[in-house]
RNA sequence: CGGGGUGUAGCUCAGCUUGGUUUAGAGCGCUUGGUUCGGGACCAAGAGGUCGUAAGUUCAAAUCUUAUCACCCCGACCA
């Protein structure tokens, strides 16, 4: 067992931070609610940018920057919007710092205008959009923009919440609603395809009711996701915000019947939450567990040996399976590389840099394992003087920690890549079998109440309501997770009111 | 913003109640040397701290007082 990590059944908060701090996925920074991602946490976020700015691009969109200041006009320019995000925002009020006869700093010179860090971009964009779009011929816009935003949260959890987080924004605008309609749906269905293959997260697709939705927004829909706790959390979000934006920052143009009118605008986004989404959804009581297709180290080679004859034996094996696993290229390439320590790697792709390590440290083998285990590599070879006898390697699954013996002819990249995928359709199936098995069925006020206890999905019949979201909220500090797109179509009662209706919910607690 | 808590070595913390044998300690981690090595070894030596900050009380402050700052936990709020 893992002596630095904290069973999930203990206390599954620690576990989290255990996991995350064991991994060295990131770190807290001197400031409140910030933190740092390390390289092994960043590596996943550029699996997740690389992996979505790929279909982003497929369906048509374009990057762009919009700055990080954002006029506190702006924010007061639609109504539902400033309520939203007022409370969170983090404003620049100077623009200097003046050096007190205490030699302190003190701020000073202040601007006129105070500035917002920005908590979204709806705003400038908007303001943007508004210039940039004079007639029908001008749209669709579709953009998108990878950057950092702030929001003055009270509470903070590492990657799940934090004051500064990174992500991605995407904002369109359309001639018509039905296209606004079809691209916030299309997005949202990118996301799901997304955490569904690469993060092996299921989730699943629905709306906000009134009260949860985003403010600004028309409707808001979002991909939902179980993690082992059973707490829900949201993945993803993609909102259709009519003409609400267009109308606050003048975004017009004139159509095709001659006339001036507003456009319509959506905006989707995820974030570096989905990073805190994948340790939850997968790791164990040893660590974290990854999904190939984002894992930065697929393969680690543990070598075994006593002494420099026993290690050059052993070295002499290992370059087999290299040249077998990543070609007789890259292993020359890797040459020439600056190493990190006594530990080489080998790019097993070279698209994603996606990599193959070999642990040359002077450590005990032990030891060895439970580093890469602990970092949730998928893979680990295990290579000692036996092997080399043996003509084979004893080949360790991180998903399930089992064993198998692999002799050297099998060992190619196809190979692994083909046991890459295995994992990555494993864990997606291991992740789904678990929100199966953790969704019930409520009829009954009562039901939900004792159902959702225990954590998971409750599904029931329910009328969207603020005042009884609320209500129950305060009772079961569960929230309508999302309006399920998969509905019975069937007619029921409503849990709360009684009233026969056909919207089935899906309550949880949430993130 | 309300309630609670904590600031002492990179990390986790002891020491504070009752000020003085503490020249500030332990474990983990780190460095060096040796024995080890197929799932977390052991021995030895070593590096590392103006005890959060500032003022005060005192012959004497990590320890008492006051102020201040920061962070953590619980709540309201949230991707």
């Amino acid at each position: 067992m893992a002596k630095n990590i904290k069973p999930r059944s203990e206390d599954y908060a620690q576990w989290y931070l255990d996991v995350i701090k064991a991994a060295q996925l990131a770190d807290y920074a001197p400031v409140k609610g910030c933190m740092v991602i390390r390289p092994e946490g960043y590596a996943i976020w550029e699996a997740i940018q690389r992996e979505l700015d790929q279909r982003f691009k497929d369906t048509g969109h374009v990057n762009a920057y919009f700055p990080l200041l954002i006029p506190q006009s702006f924010l007061t320019k639609e109504a539902e919007h400033v309520e939203g995000f007022a409370m969170e925002c983090a404003i620049v009020t100077h623009t200097r710092l003046e050096k007190q006869p205490d030699g302190s700093l003190k701020p000073a010179s202040p601007l006129d205008e105070p500035l917002i860090i920005r908590p979204t971009s709806e705003t400038v964009i908007g303001h943007m959009y508004s210039q940039w779009i004079q007639s029908y011929r001008d749209l669709p816009v579709l953009v998108n923009q990878w950057c950092n935003v702030m929001r003055w949260e009270m509470r903070t959890r590492l990657f799940l919440r934090t004051t500064e987080f990174l992500w991605q924004e995407g904002h369109t605008a359309h001639e018509t609603e039905a296209e606004a309609q079809e691209e916030t749906l299309k997005m949202l269905d990118v996301y799901a395809d997304f955490a569904e293959n690469v993060l092996a997260l299921p989730v699943i697709k629905g709306a906000k009711t009134d009260s949860e939705k985003f403010p600004g927004a028309v409707t808001t829909y979002c991909i939902e996701a179980l993690m082992q706790d059973g707490k829900a959390l949201q993945a993803g979000t993609s909102h259709n915000l009519g003409q609400n934006f267009a109308k606050a920052f003048d975004i017009k143009f004139l159509g095709r019947d001659q006339k001036q009118q507003h456009a319509f605008t959506t905006s989707w986004g995820v974030s570096t939450r989905l990073i805190g989404a994948t340790i939850m959804a997968h790791s164990d009581d040893e660590g974290l567990v990854l999904p190939p297709h984002v894992a930065p180290t697929v393969v680690a080679i543990v070598p075994i040996f006593r002494g420099e004859q026993e290690m050059a034996k052993v070295r002499e094996y290992v370059n087999k399976i290299l040249i077998a696993l990543v070609g007789e290229e890259e292993v020359a390439a890797a040459a020439k590389r600056s190493k990190r320590g006594d530990i080489e790697t080998f790019f097993f792709d070279k698209l994603t840099h996606q990599a193959v390590v070999v642990d040359w440290r002077d450590a005990r083998p032990g030891d060895k394992q439970y580093h890469w285990e602990q970092r949730g590599v998928p893979f680990r070879f295990e290579v000692g003087p036996r092997d080399v006898d043996a003509n084979a390697m004893v080949l360790k699954k991180r998903l399930d920690r089992s064993k198998e013996i692999i002799n050297l002819p099998q060992v190619s990249g196809g190979w692994m890549r083909q046991k890459l995928e295995a994992v990555q359709h494993e864990m997606y199936n291991k992740a789904l079998a678990y929100r199966e098995a953790n969704t019930r069925s409520a009829t009954t006020y009562d039901e939900l109440k004792s159902l959702v206890k225990d954590g998971g999905f409750v599904r029931c019949f329910f009328k969207p309501d603020r005042v009884a979201e609320a209500k129950i909220k305060e009772e079961t500090k569960a929230t309508v997770r999302c309006i399920p797109f998969t509905q019975s179509d069937k007619a029921g009662k409503c849990v709360f009111s009684g009233e026969e209706i056909t919207t089935e919910v899906l309550f949880a607690q949430a993130y």
